[in-house]
DNA sequence: TCTGGGGTCCTATAGCCT
DNA sequence: TCTGAGGCTATAGGACCC
């Protein structure tokens, strides 16, 4: 979906249209929070996601700022999801504003299918969305950014080498900025620079399984199933304070309040888990984690707390607080529960 | 100075066992 | 009894994604 959250946004304030319109965190920029989508106009002033909200105000003072409205999102994300499923079965949900959709046994052209999916998603939301088609996954997901706001692209095996390899590396879902740095200092800028290194220098530098994720990805091969179906792994919360906090009293209440959501999203969703977590973050951005496990899994708020708080114990609280998470892994059903409804990430 | 919240997967390391 | 190789598991951290 193009602009997910800003164009939900804006269906319900046409006024907006055409202005800067950034949407984060509370809405508020002078609180701590990040972009999470800018409308174009607002990308014009340099306003990028995961931005946070006080620079993009630097940038643009006169911007609309809202915060972020998951519910609202989740029914659209409901509605274009429900259209593709229409057109196929086989959908893998990746996240609110993006699905894979198996088209491998339709017998009809494939820009045919995509001009209907784009039509009735926006018949049915008033929302534009940009399509990839291709024998792949991952290639289809890289044609879908080919042709942003409203595109359709059309990939075919033999396109790699024209389409693909003149691309910045940082495009091949999976190289991050990171990567993107540490390839940029063996001289690897481009895709097609990163498919003429051979794959033992690529494990050499980067490690066995990715060194050969890297060499394959820059041929455009991935056989990567479309996943219709999978259980979550782990469930967590974490809160970011307003002021980093070095009151004990205060991360112990905020410990103890977390606990409880997370073990409250287990029973809504009927998991247990026997991995129970915490995250800390100081106020220099160092972050740690502690883990118990436990011999049975539980949804216990009073077990995920006890649990919580040995781990706090395990770290020395010798500055201040800015952010504090309870995290609950290796998850399984509750017995006679209906599970978690099919491939969502709700 | 600034850097959210919810996830997944991979890697390094350490301890334990065979 | 000692030593080493290798596998397995738990843990912590890091990279990445939406």
């Amino acid at each position: 979906m193009d602009a997910f959250f800003a164009a939900v946004e804006l269906l319900r304030r046409p006024e907006l249209r055409g202005k800067p319109v950034v949407i984060g965190g509370r809405g508020d920029p002078t609180r701590r929070g990040v972009v999470s989508t800018a409308t174009y106009e607002a990308r014009a002033f340099g306003i990028r996601s995961a931005m946070p909200l006080r620079t993009a105000h630097k940038l643009c003072p006169h911007a609309v700022f809202l915060p972020v409205d998951f519910e609202a999102y989740h029914r659209y994300s409901a509605k274009f999801k429900a259209v593709m499923q229409s057109v196929s079965p086989s959908l893998e949900d990746r996240g609110i504003d993006e699905a894979f959709l198996d088209i491998t046994d339709l017998d009809r052209p494939s820009e045919d299918i995509a001009r209907e999916i784009k039509q009735r998603i926006h018949a049915e939301t008033g929302l534009t969305c940009s399509v990839g088609i291709a024998p792949n996954k991952l290639l289809a997901k890289m044609a879908s950014e080919l042709d942003k706001p409203d595109g359709l692209t059309i990939l075919a095996e033999g396109h790699v080498e024209s389409r693909i390899w003149p691309l910045g590396v940082r495009r091949v879902p999976g190289i991050g900025p990171k990567t993107e740095a540490r390839l940029a200092a063996i001289g690897v800028r481009t895709i097609g620079e990163l498919a003429a290194l051979p794959i033992e220098r690529l494990v050499d530098e980067l490690g066995r399984s990715y060194g050969a994720f890297l060499y394959e990805a820059a041929r455009g091969i991935d056989d990567d199933p479309v996943v219709t179906h999978w259980e979550p792994k782990s469930r967590s919360r974490e809160t970011t304070f307003q002021e980093d906090v070095g009151e004990w009293q205060k991360i112990a209440r905020t410990l103890a309040g977390l606990a409880r959501e997370v073990a409250e999203d287990l029973r809504d969703e009927g998991y247990r888990g026997r991995a129970i977590g915490i995250k800390v973050r100081f106020a220099d951005f160092e972050t740690h984690t502690r883990v118990k496990t436990l011999p049975e899994p539980t949804a216990s708020e009073t077990t995920i707390r006890k649990a919580a708080f040995e781990c706090l114990g395990r770290l020395k609280l010798d500055r201040r607080v800015r952010l504090l998470g309870v995290r609950v892994g290796e998850l399984s059903p509750e017995e006679g529960e209906r599970g978690a409804s099919s491939n969502s990430t709700a």
